[in-house]
DNA sequence: GACTGTGAAGCCATTCACAGCT
DNA sequence: AGCTGTGAATGGCTTCACAGTC
């Protein structure tokens, strides 16, 4: 297996054709072809190709891939074989729609810890867990071995938090606070913005209009 | 000015180029360059002046770009010099921590509508909005001008949902369901996937352990 | 005949490096 | 001297096109 440096326009991809592999599975379909993932995707068959081939050879030619063999390959690829215990901080409304958010369980993600440091906060439950102060977090932590931590906090927050979170083991970070976070290197942070993509709507319906005159 | 299609990074970089300014503003600083734009967000100089020269030049050589100016420069290109009308659709946990989220009202985004079919949710008040039924959204998308609509239902309902919205008049659309959504050609759609960004994550530190050994 | 796997080509985005202003 | 604006160079991702396999 050659193991080239692998774009991570491939990585997200992988993960949609996993679930889109998923999909497929659970409606019975045992067979399946480039072309078709790349039509159920909204990508080209030859991307869809070439994406996997960063992994290996897992297709047969002239008939195309094995739905549950190609579905775990992607999913042990993205490191799914195993399930991720994950620390949540902000008990706000964000934090609670991320606690309650199905599409995470159904992929190994379990939250295993919600902190806040409000105090009207603290004690209340979220499905089975209940939010603990911040002075928990490094018990947590430890008890379950979690790697990735969420930050949902306010912005104001959000970088105190991450720095605690990587004070205590924290190794991966998914930030939804629309800032840059400071972390050392070794830490890998993803951020989710929620009105950026909002934005890109809007200059693109803006440019449209333009376009009209 | 010379209106080359202007790669989508580069609209993204702009939105966050543009709240990154806001901050500056906010604390009062009233020059900047562009050197210190991206070490504040995290890209290379050239990368935040090759990006805003698609749009104009903004800046004065020798000196840097005026904070207000330029803050103003990238709402307007991305369409935030007015407000934008939403409506929503999904009343369960995540529709309702959007419906919450400050950062779209501080962007000019204002959910008008929220919507649902569960007969359990319809009535429920999210801040001063009601929940209506689906039938209520032509009327809602009318009165206030919708463009964008935003999908948070269950994954089963979205493309129905989608489907609905843009048969009613709605231009693009911001889905939450973790799948393909298939409208007209002519219609924006973005999604936001919330577990991609966690499996980039495990990905890497997959990657990263692997090469421990 | 159908479909995968892949080197080569094409294309697009980023970085470089410097001319042009202030 | 300092910083922008930009053509040129680089680098990387995507598409093409076809050989290889079933």
């Amino acid at each position: 297996m050659k193991t080239l440096r692998v774009p991570e326009a491939t990585v997200t991809r992988l993960s949609i054709y996993s679930r889109y592999l998923e999909r497929l599975d659970r409606n019975g379909v045992t067979t399946v072809s480039s072309g078709e993932i790349a039509e159920g995707v909204g990508v080209s068959p030859a991307q869809v190709r070439k994406d996997l081939a960063y992994f290996g050879e897992f297709g047969t030619r002239g008939v195309g891939y094995n739905v549950k063999d190609l579905m775990r390959y992607t999913k042990k690829i993205l490191g799914l074989d195993h399930n991720w215990p994950l620390i949540l901080v902000g008990a706000g409304n964000l934090g609670y729609a991320l606690c309650t958010y199905k599409g995470f369980n159904s992929r190994g993600f379990k939250i295993v810890g919600v902190f806040d440091n409000d105090l009207t906060k603290i004690g209340k439950r979220i499905n089975e867990l209940e939010v603990l102060p911040m002075e928990k977090m490094p018990d947590v932590i430890k008890e379950h071995g979690v790697k990735i931590g969420i930050v949902a906090t306010p912005n104001r927050a959000a970088q105190e938090v991450a720095t605690y979170m990587v004070k205590n083991g924290i190794q991966a970070v998914l930030n939804f606070a629309p800032l840059p976070l400071n972390l050392p290197e070794h830490i890998e942070v993803r951020n989710v913005d929620l009105s950026v993509k909002l934005e890109i709507l809007t200059f693109n319906l803006g440019f449209k209009s333009a376009q009209n005159v």
